[in-house]
DNA sequence: GGATGTGAACGACTTCACAGCG
DNA sequence: CGCTGTGAAGTCGTTCACATCC
Protein backbone atom coordinates (compact mmCIF):
# COMPACT_ATOMS: atom_id res chain seq x y z
CA UNK A 1 0.00 0.00 0.00
CA UNK A 2 2.47 2.48 1.01
CA UNK A 3 5.16 2.15 -1.79
CA UNK A 4 8.34 3.07 -0.65
CA UNK A 5 12.05 3.10 -2.03
CA UNK A 6 12.88 -0.59 -2.24
CA UNK A 7 16.48 -0.47 -3.19
CA UNK A 8 18.83 -1.32 -0.48
CA UNK A 9 21.87 -1.42 -2.03
CA UNK A 10 23.36 2.48 -3.26
CA UNK A 11 24.09 2.95 -6.38
CA UNK A 12 26.17 5.74 -7.57
CA UNK A 13 25.06 8.02 -10.33
CA UNK A 14 28.71 7.11 -12.03
CA UNK A 15 28.44 3.84 -12.51
CA UNK A 16 31.76 2.56 -11.89
CA UNK A 17 32.83 1.49 -8.40
CA UNK A 18 31.06 -1.56 -6.61
CA UNK A 19 27.87 -1.77 -4.57
CA UNK A 20 27.77 0.04 -1.25
CA UNK A 21 25.58 -0.74 1.65
CA UNK A 22 23.47 1.60 3.54
CA UNK A 23 24.95 0.57 6.67
CA UNK A 24 28.19 0.77 5.87
CA UNK A 25 28.02 4.36 4.73
CA UNK A 26 26.47 5.22 8.24
CA UNK A 27 29.80 4.07 9.77
CA UNK A 28 31.61 5.59 6.80
CA UNK A 29 31.85 9.25 8.95
CA UNK A 30 32.80 7.70 11.80
CA UNK A 31 35.68 5.62 10.54
CA UNK A 32 36.43 9.28 9.48
CA UNK A 33 36.40 10.53 12.60
CA UNK A 34 38.88 7.90 14.39
CA UNK A 35 41.12 7.55 11.46
CA UNK A 36 41.64 11.39 12.10
CA UNK A 37 41.82 10.86 15.44
CA UNK A 38 44.99 8.30 15.12
CA UNK A 39 46.64 10.93 12.47
CA UNK A 40 46.61 13.25 15.27
CA UNK A 41 48.43 10.76 17.39
CA UNK A 42 50.69 9.77 15.10
CA UNK A 43 49.50 6.42 14.12
CA UNK A 44 50.07 6.16 10.37
CA UNK A 45 48.91 2.64 10.07
CA UNK A 46 45.59 1.25 10.93
CA UNK A 47 44.27 -2.13 11.13
CA UNK A 48 41.07 -3.30 11.43
CA UNK A 49 40.90 -4.69 15.13
CA UNK A 50 42.13 -1.10 16.04
CA UNK A 51 39.45 0.54 14.22
CA UNK A 52 36.70 -1.98 15.41
CA UNK A 53 37.63 -1.62 18.98
CA UNK A 54 37.27 2.06 18.37
CA UNK A 55 33.56 1.79 16.51
CA UNK A 56 33.21 -1.05 19.07
CA UNK A 57 32.01 -3.27 15.50
CA UNK A 58 33.90 -6.44 14.72
CA UNK A 59 37.28 -6.63 12.55
CA UNK A 60 35.55 -8.48 9.71
CA UNK A 61 32.93 -5.97 9.28
CA UNK A 62 35.80 -3.12 9.21
CA UNK A 63 37.26 -4.84 6.41
CA UNK A 64 33.99 -5.53 4.57
CA UNK A 65 33.26 -1.60 4.70
CA UNK A 66 36.51 -0.74 3.85
CA UNK A 67 36.63 -3.70 1.16
CA UNK A 68 34.34 -1.03 -1.42
CA UNK A 69 36.90 0.96 -1.34
CA UNK A 70 39.49 -0.83 -3.30
CA UNK A 71 42.34 -2.82 -1.86
CA UNK A 72 43.64 -0.02 0.26
CA UNK A 73 44.43 -2.43 3.21
CA UNK A 74 47.97 -4.45 3.24
CA UNK A 75 48.03 -7.89 4.76
CA UNK A 76 50.23 -8.55 7.77
CA UNK A 77 50.12 -4.59 8.30
CA UNK A 78 46.83 -2.40 7.73
CA UNK A 79 45.53 0.73 6.43
CA UNK A 80 47.42 3.39 5.70
CA UNK A 81 45.36 6.10 7.91
CA UNK A 82 45.63 9.08 5.25
CA UNK A 83 44.73 7.25 2.16
CA UNK A 84 42.04 5.96 3.67
CA UNK A 85 40.69 8.57 5.25
CA UNK A 86 41.14 10.48 1.34
CA UNK A 87 39.55 7.07 0.34
CA UNK A 88 36.67 7.58 2.50
CA UNK A 89 36.28 11.39 1.94
CA UNK A 90 35.66 10.71 -1.94
CA UNK A 91 33.15 8.38 -1.27
CA UNK A 92 31.41 10.49 1.00
CA UNK A 93 31.52 13.33 -1.11
CA UNK A 94 32.97 15.57 1.33
CA UNK A 95 36.50 15.82 -0.68
CA UNK A 96 35.31 19.33 -1.68
CA UNK A 97 33.39 22.21 0.38
CA UNK A 98 30.10 22.26 0.74
CA UNK A 99 27.69 25.56 1.31
CA UNK A 100 24.97 25.75 3.69
CA UNK A 101 22.09 28.15 5.12
CA UNK A 102 20.22 27.78 8.57
CA UNK A 103 16.80 28.97 8.62
CA UNK A 104 15.87 29.98 12.27
CA UNK A 105 18.40 31.75 14.16
CA UNK A 106 18.13 30.26 18.29
CA UNK A 107 19.95 28.66 20.08
CA UNK A 108 20.31 25.80 18.35
CA UNK A 109 21.58 27.71 15.25
CA UNK A 110 24.23 29.19 17.23
CA UNK A 111 25.71 26.05 18.41
CA UNK A 112 25.62 24.51 14.93
CA UNK A 113 27.46 27.87 13.85
CA UNK A 114 30.04 27.52 17.10
CA UNK A 115 30.38 23.70 16.86
CA UNK A 116 34.47 22.99 15.57
CA UNK A 117 34.33 20.62 13.00
CA UNK A 118 31.82 21.45 10.86
CA UNK A 119 33.94 23.68 8.54
CA UNK A 120 36.95 21.35 9.35
CA UNK A 121 34.90 18.62 7.43
CA UNK A 122 34.80 21.01 4.52
CA UNK A 123 31.19 22.50 5.43
CA UNK A 124 30.37 26.18 5.29
CA UNK A 125 27.80 28.26 6.42
CA UNK A 126 27.17 31.20 3.91
CA UNK A 127 23.87 32.67 5.11
CA UNK A 128 21.51 32.63 7.93
CA UNK A 129 17.27 33.29 7.81
CA UNK A 130 15.20 34.12 10.61
CA UNK A 131 11.34 35.03 10.29
CA UNK A 132 11.56 37.56 13.05
CA UNK A 133 11.84 41.08 12.15
CA UNK A 134 14.36 41.94 15.12
CA UNK A 135 16.87 39.38 14.67
CA UNK A 136 17.02 40.64 10.40
CA UNK A 137 19.85 42.68 9.86
CA UNK A 138 21.90 41.09 13.05
CA UNK A 139 25.01 39.36 12.42
CA UNK A 140 26.18 36.14 13.63
CA UNK A 141 29.69 35.10 13.48
CA UNK A 142 30.15 37.53 10.34
CA UNK A 143 26.88 35.75 8.79
CA UNK A 144 24.41 38.56 8.49
CA UNK A 145 20.49 37.35 9.46
CA UNK A 146 18.07 37.54 6.22
CA UNK A 147 14.17 37.67 5.82
CA UNK A 148 13.52 34.72 5.56
CA UNK A 149 11.17 36.24 2.06
CA UNK A 150 14.70 36.29 0.43
CA UNK A 151 15.93 32.91 0.76
CA UNK A 152 15.06 32.05 -3.24
CA UNK A 153 17.47 35.05 -4.11
CA UNK A 154 20.05 34.49 -1.62
CA UNK A 155 20.46 30.47 -2.19
CA UNK A 156 20.75 30.86 -5.61
CA UNK A 157 23.43 33.96 -5.51
CA UNK A 158 25.31 31.95 -2.82
CA UNK A 159 24.54 28.55 -4.61
CA UNK A 160 24.66 26.92 -1.35
CA UNK A 161 23.23 23.21 -1.61
CA UNK A 162 22.16 22.21 2.14
CA UNK A 163 19.81 23.74 4.50
CA UNK A 164 19.11 23.26 7.93
CA UNK A 165 15.80 23.88 9.21
CA UNK A 166 15.84 24.79 12.71
CA UNK A 167 12.69 26.71 13.44
CA UNK A 168 9.91 25.58 15.90
CA UNK A 169 7.92 22.66 14.51
CA UNK A 170 4.71 24.85 13.03
CA UNK A 171 7.30 26.37 10.42
CA UNK A 172 9.33 23.18 9.30
CA UNK A 173 7.19 22.50 6.83
CA UNK A 174 7.20 25.83 4.90
CA UNK A 175 10.16 26.36 5.70
CA UNK A 176 11.57 23.42 3.93
CA UNK A 177 8.76 24.38 0.96
CA UNK A 178 10.52 27.61 0.39
CA UNK A 179 14.14 25.64 0.76
CA UNK A 180 13.02 23.20 -2.04
CA UNK A 181 11.69 26.47 -3.87
CA UNK A 182 15.28 27.82 -3.82
CA UNK A 183 16.80 24.89 -4.90
CA UNK A 184 18.28 23.60 -2.11
CA UNK A 185 19.45 19.64 -2.44
CA UNK A 186 19.67 18.52 0.83
CA UNK A 187 17.81 19.16 4.37
CA UNK A 188 18.71 18.66 7.68
CA UNK A 189 15.60 18.65 9.87
CA UNK A 190 15.70 19.52 13.57
CA UNK A 191 12.36 19.82 14.09
CA UNK A 192 10.28 17.37 15.59
CA UNK A 193 8.18 16.64 12.40
CA UNK A 194 8.23 14.31 9.26
CA UNK A 195 8.69 16.55 6.33
CA UNK A 196 7.50 15.96 3.12
CA UNK A 197 9.43 16.66 -0.03
CA UNK A 198 9.76 15.80 -3.36
CA UNK A 199 12.21 13.31 -5.10
CA UNK A 200 15.37 14.55 -5.51
CA UNK A 201 16.02 16.32 -2.41
CA UNK A 202 17.35 14.72 0.48
CA UNK A 203 16.63 14.83 3.77
CA UNK A 204 18.63 13.47 7.08
CA UNK A 205 16.39 14.64 10.14
CA UNK A 206 17.73 14.77 13.91
CA UNK A 207 15.00 14.58 17.07
CA UNK A 208 16.09 15.50 20.37
CA UNK A 209 13.16 13.98 22.21
CA UNK A 210 13.92 10.84 20.37
CA UNK A 211 17.15 10.46 20.98
CA UNK A 212 16.34 10.93 24.48
CA UNK A 213 13.11 8.55 24.82
CA UNK A 214 15.91 5.51 22.87
CA UNK A 215 18.38 6.66 26.15
CA UNK A 216 15.39 6.17 29.07
CA UNK A 217 14.34 2.80 27.10
CA UNK A 218 17.82 1.41 26.91
CA UNK A 219 18.15 2.20 30.42
CA UNK A 220 14.59 0.67 31.42
CA UNK A 221 16.14 -2.32 30.21
CA UNK A 222 19.60 -2.65 31.50
CA UNK A 223 17.81 -1.79 34.98
CA UNK A 224 14.22 -2.59 34.59
CA UNK A 225 11.59 -1.39 36.28
CA UNK A 226 10.18 -4.07 38.43
CA UNK A 227 13.52 -6.38 38.65
CA UNK A 228 15.71 -4.16 39.89
CA UNK A 229 19.60 -5.07 39.29
CA UNK A 230 21.40 -3.67 42.62
CA UNK A 231 24.66 -5.41 41.59
CA UNK B 1 38.61 -10.28 18.35
CA UNK B 2 36.80 -7.04 19.13
CA UNK B 3 33.32 -8.73 21.37
CA UNK B 4 30.14 -6.85 21.02
CA UNK B 5 26.98 -7.46 22.20
CA UNK B 6 25.56 -10.28 20.28
CA UNK B 7 22.13 -10.23 21.24
CA UNK B 8 20.08 -8.23 18.86
CA UNK B 9 17.16 -9.33 20.13
CA UNK B 10 15.96 -7.52 23.12
CA UNK B 11 14.90 -9.40 26.47
CA UNK B 12 12.83 -7.20 28.77
CA UNK B 13 14.28 -7.58 32.14
CA UNK B 14 10.99 -9.43 33.63
CA UNK B 15 10.57 -12.21 31.79
CA UNK B 16 6.63 -11.76 30.51
CA UNK B 17 6.55 -9.93 27.35
CA UNK B 18 7.13 -11.03 23.73
CA UNK B 19 10.46 -10.34 21.69
CA UNK B 20 11.40 -7.28 20.65
CA UNK B 21 13.59 -5.87 17.96
CA UNK B 22 15.89 -3.11 18.33
CA UNK B 23 14.57 -1.79 14.57
CA UNK B 24 11.05 -1.65 15.85
CA UNK B 25 12.37 0.23 19.01
CA UNK B 26 13.49 2.69 17.05
CA UNK B 27 10.40 3.51 15.36
CA UNK B 28 8.60 3.60 19.14
CA UNK B 29 9.48 6.91 19.56
CA UNK B 30 8.14 7.77 16.06
CA UNK B 31 4.97 5.84 16.36
CA UNK B 32 4.25 7.74 19.38
CA UNK B 33 4.81 11.02 17.95
CA UNK B 34 2.75 10.31 14.95
CA UNK B 35 -0.25 9.21 17.34
CA UNK B 36 0.02 12.32 19.57
CA UNK B 37 -0.99 14.31 16.90
CA UNK B 38 -3.56 11.90 15.20
CA UNK B 39 -5.17 12.27 18.78
CA UNK B 40 -4.94 16.41 18.64
CA UNK B 41 -6.43 16.49 14.99
CA UNK B 42 -9.53 14.11 16.55
CA UNK B 43 -8.46 11.07 15.03
CA UNK B 44 -8.91 8.22 17.53
CA UNK B 45 -9.07 5.55 15.83
CA UNK B 46 -5.51 4.62 13.39
CA UNK B 47 -4.76 1.87 10.92
CA UNK B 48 -1.54 0.55 9.84
CA UNK B 49 -1.99 2.20 6.84
CA UNK B 50 -1.87 5.28 7.65
CA UNK B 51 0.59 5.05 10.11
CA UNK B 52 2.79 3.45 7.46
CA UNK B 53 2.13 6.49 5.30
CA UNK B 54 2.96 8.96 8.25
CA UNK B 55 6.61 7.29 8.69
CA UNK B 56 7.00 6.03 4.97
CA UNK B 57 7.15 2.36 5.94
CA UNK B 58 4.74 -0.20 4.72
CA UNK B 59 1.67 -1.05 6.92
CA UNK B 60 3.09 -4.88 7.28
CA UNK B 61 6.05 -3.15 9.29
CA UNK B 62 3.56 -1.28 11.17
CA UNK B 63 1.57 -4.03 12.11
CA UNK B 64 4.44 -6.61 12.82
CA UNK B 65 5.82 -3.97 15.34
CA UNK B 66 2.57 -3.10 17.01
CA UNK B 67 1.81 -7.00 17.49
CA UNK B 68 4.61 -7.30 20.49
CA UNK B 69 2.44 -4.41 22.47
CA UNK B 70 -0.99 -7.69 22.18
CA UNK B 71 -3.20 -7.66 20.34
CA UNK B 72 -4.43 -4.07 20.33
CA UNK B 73 -5.73 -3.74 16.70
CA UNK B 74 -9.32 -4.35 15.62
CA UNK B 75 -9.96 -6.43 12.43
CA UNK B 76 -11.85 -3.52 10.01
CA UNK B 77 -11.48 -0.98 12.29
CA UNK B 78 -7.36 -0.67 13.11
CA UNK B 79 -6.06 0.60 16.38
CA UNK B 80 -7.53 3.16 19.41
CA UNK B 81 -4.58 6.10 19.14
CA UNK B 82 -5.23 6.66 23.01
CA UNK B 83 -4.57 3.23 24.11
CA UNK B 84 -1.68 2.47 21.38
CA UNK B 85 -0.02 5.34 23.14
CA UNK B 86 -0.17 4.25 26.82
CA UNK B 87 0.85 0.93 25.40
CA UNK B 88 3.88 2.61 23.50
CA UNK B 89 4.68 4.58 26.43
CA UNK B 90 4.63 1.43 28.95
CA UNK B 91 6.79 -0.54 26.83
CA UNK B 92 9.64 1.97 26.09
CA UNK B 93 9.44 2.95 29.49
CA UNK B 94 8.44 6.82 29.79
CA UNK B 95 5.06 6.43 31.16
CA UNK B 96 6.29 7.74 34.09
CA UNK B 97 9.13 10.72 34.83
CA UNK B 98 13.02 10.51 34.08
CA UNK B 99 14.80 13.49 35.57
CA UNK B 100 18.30 14.43 33.56
CA UNK B 101 20.78 16.66 34.26
CA UNK B 102 22.98 18.66 31.71
CA UNK B 103 26.87 19.09 31.53
CA UNK B 104 27.60 22.50 30.05
CA UNK B 105 25.93 25.21 29.66
CA UNK B 106 26.28 26.69 26.08
CA UNK B 107 23.91 27.04 23.19
CA UNK B 108 23.12 23.35 22.35
CA UNK B 109 21.91 23.30 26.54
CA UNK B 110 19.77 26.17 26.40
CA UNK B 111 18.39 24.81 23.16
CA UNK B 112 17.76 21.26 24.32
CA UNK B 113 16.30 23.88 27.42
CA UNK B 114 14.42 25.79 25.64
CA UNK B 115 12.57 22.54 23.35
CA UNK B 116 9.09 21.81 23.94
CA UNK B 117 8.39 18.35 24.11
CA UNK B 118 11.09 17.07 26.45
CA UNK B 119 8.96 17.79 29.49
CA UNK B 120 5.46 16.68 27.28
CA UNK B 121 7.55 13.20 26.85
CA UNK B 122 7.84 13.21 30.82
CA UNK B 123 11.57 14.22 30.52
CA UNK B 124 12.46 17.00 33.63
CA UNK B 125 15.61 18.67 33.45
CA UNK B 126 16.91 19.02 37.63
CA UNK B 127 20.25 20.44 37.27
CA UNK B 128 22.86 21.78 35.12
CA UNK B 129 26.65 21.91 35.49
CA UNK B 130 29.50 23.90 34.22
CA UNK B 131 32.91 23.76 34.59
CA UNK B 132 33.18 27.80 33.97
CA UNK B 133 33.51 29.71 37.08
CA UNK B 134 32.21 32.54 35.44
CA UNK B 135 29.13 30.77 35.02
CA UNK B 136 28.77 29.05 38.16
CA UNK B 137 25.81 30.48 40.24
CA UNK B 138 23.56 31.81 37.39
CA UNK B 139 20.13 30.66 36.69
CA UNK B 140 19.12 29.40 33.20
CA UNK B 141 15.11 28.96 33.11
CA UNK B 142 14.81 28.42 37.01
CA UNK B 143 17.94 25.99 37.18
CA UNK B 144 20.60 26.98 38.59
CA UNK B 145 24.11 26.10 37.09
CA UNK B 146 26.79 24.44 39.73
CA UNK B 147 30.48 23.57 39.34
CA UNK B 148 31.18 20.19 38.29
CA UNK B 149 32.54 19.09 41.49
CA UNK B 150 29.15 18.73 42.92
CA UNK B 151 27.48 16.84 40.92
CA UNK B 152 28.45 13.46 42.64
CA UNK B 153 26.23 15.27 45.62
CA UNK B 154 23.74 17.10 43.21
CA UNK B 155 23.18 13.61 41.56
CA UNK B 156 22.67 11.69 44.47
CA UNK B 157 20.80 13.85 45.82
CA UNK B 158 18.21 14.84 43.07
CA UNK B 159 18.29 11.14 41.91
CA UNK B 160 18.85 12.42 38.48
CA UNK B 161 18.97 8.97 36.37
CA UNK B 162 20.23 10.58 32.98
CA UNK B 163 23.23 12.92 31.85
CA UNK B 164 23.45 14.93 28.66
CA UNK B 165 27.01 15.50 27.84
CA UNK B 166 27.29 19.10 25.81
CA UNK B 167 30.45 20.01 26.53
CA UNK B 168 33.71 20.41 23.84
CA UNK B 169 34.96 16.97 22.65
CA UNK B 170 38.48 17.66 25.11
CA UNK B 171 35.85 17.52 28.22
CA UNK B 172 33.63 15.02 27.15
CA UNK B 173 35.00 11.53 28.41
CA UNK B 174 36.13 12.94 32.02
CA UNK B 175 32.65 14.54 32.38
CA UNK B 176 31.09 11.31 31.35
CA UNK B 177 33.34 9.30 33.82
CA UNK B 178 32.20 11.90 37.18
CA UNK B 179 28.12 11.36 36.07
CA UNK B 180 29.14 7.41 36.00
CA UNK B 181 30.54 8.03 39.60
CA UNK B 182 27.77 9.84 40.04
CA UNK B 183 25.49 7.35 39.44
CA UNK B 184 23.67 8.29 36.24
CA UNK B 185 22.54 5.61 33.80
CA UNK B 186 22.24 6.87 30.74
CA UNK B 187 23.91 9.20 28.36
CA UNK B 188 23.34 11.31 25.51
CA UNK B 189 25.95 12.52 24.00
CA UNK B 190 27.19 15.10 21.89
CA UNK B 191 30.36 15.74 21.62
CA UNK B 192 32.28 13.97 18.68
CA UNK B 193 34.02 11.40 20.53
CA UNK B 194 33.49 7.50 21.37
CA UNK B 195 32.42 8.11 24.76
CA UNK B 196 33.82 4.56 26.85
CA UNK B 197 31.41 3.73 29.20
CA UNK B 198 31.37 0.53 32.04
CA UNK B 199 28.54 -1.89 31.28
CA UNK B 200 25.58 -1.04 32.88
CA UNK B 201 25.27 2.52 31.91
CA UNK B 202 23.51 3.11 28.21
CA UNK B 203 24.77 5.20 26.07
CA UNK B 204 22.89 7.39 22.72
CA UNK B 205 25.25 9.53 20.83
CA UNK B 206 24.14 12.61 18.88
CA UNK B 207 26.89 13.30 16.42
CA UNK B 208 25.89 16.80 14.32
CA UNK B 209 28.94 16.74 12.17
CA UNK B 210 27.76 13.00 11.02
CA UNK B 211 24.38 14.12 10.11
CA UNK B 212 25.94 16.67 7.98
CA UNK B 213 28.13 14.25 6.45
CA UNK B 214 25.40 11.99 5.94
CA UNK B 215 23.12 14.45 4.55
CA UNK B 216 26.30 15.74 1.69
CA UNK B 217 26.68 11.86 0.65
CA UNK B 218 22.92 11.30 -0.16
CA UNK B 219 22.82 14.76 -1.95
CA UNK B 220 25.84 13.56 -3.56
CA UNK B 221 24.45 10.28 -5.10
CA UNK B 222 21.56 11.94 -6.15
CA UNK B 223 22.72 14.46 -7.98
CA UNK B 224 26.59 13.07 -8.62
CA UNK B 225 29.07 14.63 -9.25
CA UNK B 226 29.71 13.71 -12.89
CA UNK B 227 26.67 12.73 -13.50
CA UNK B 228 24.27 15.50 -12.81
CA UNK B 229 20.79 15.04 -13.12
CA UNK B 230 19.14 18.08 -14.38
CA UNK B 231 15.53 16.71 -14.03
C1' DG C 1 -15.39 -4.67 2.52
C1' DG C 2 -11.64 -3.31 5.37
C1' DA C 3 -8.17 -4.08 8.46
C1' DT C 4 -5.51 -7.08 11.70
C1' DG C 5 -2.05 -10.80 12.83
C1' DT C 6 1.24 -14.00 11.13
C1' DG C 7 3.84 -17.75 8.80
C1' DA C 8 6.77 -17.93 4.87
C1' DA C 9 9.71 -15.89 1.45
C1' DC C 10 12.92 -12.63 0.62
C1' DG C 11 16.66 -9.57 1.14
C1' DA C 12 20.11 -7.15 3.85
C1' DC C 13 23.56 -7.15 7.32
C1' DT C 14 26.90 -9.44 10.30
C1' DT C 15 29.92 -12.99 11.69
C1' DC C 16 32.73 -16.94 10.71
C1' DA C 17 36.52 -19.10 8.78
C1' DC C 18 40.17 -19.40 6.00
C1' DA C 19 43.15 -18.78 1.87
C1' DG C 20 46.74 -15.74 0.59
C1' DC C 21 50.15 -12.35 1.01
C1' DG C 22 53.84 -9.52 2.98
C1' DC D 1 53.47 -14.58 12.24
C1' DG D 2 49.83 -10.80 11.52
C1' DC D 3 46.52 -8.93 8.86
C1' DT D 4 43.76 -8.40 4.63
C1' DG D 5 40.06 -9.83 1.46
C1' DT D 6 36.22 -12.79 0.75
C1' DG D 7 33.05 -16.75 0.07
C1' DA D 8 29.86 -19.18 3.07
C1' DA D 9 26.92 -19.40 6.88
C1' DG D 10 24.13 -17.36 10.06
C1' DT D 11 21.26 -13.75 11.91
C1' DC D 12 18.19 -10.05 11.66
C1' DG D 13 14.76 -7.17 9.43
C1' DT D 14 11.22 -6.35 5.78
C1' DT D 15 7.77 -7.59 2.56
C1' DC D 16 4.29 -10.76 0.82
C1' DA D 17 0.22 -13.15 1.03
C1' DC D 18 -3.54 -14.80 3.17
C1' DA D 19 -6.51 -16.70 6.88
C1' DT D 20 -9.32 -14.41 10.10
C1' DC D 21 -12.40 -11.43 12.29
C1' DC D 22 -15.57 -7.17 12.84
Amino acid sequence: MNKVDPAQHVTPANGGEPRLSRASVARFSLYLRHLQRFLREGVQTVSSGQLGEALAITDAQVRKDLACLGNLGHPGVGYPASELIAALRHRLGIDREWTAVVVGVGNLARALLRYRGFEQQGFRFVALFDADASKVGQTLDDLKIHPTDRMAEIIRKTGAELGVVAVPVEAAQSVADALVAAGIRGILNFAPTALRLPAGVSLVAVDLAVQLEQLAFLVHLTHGPEKLETH
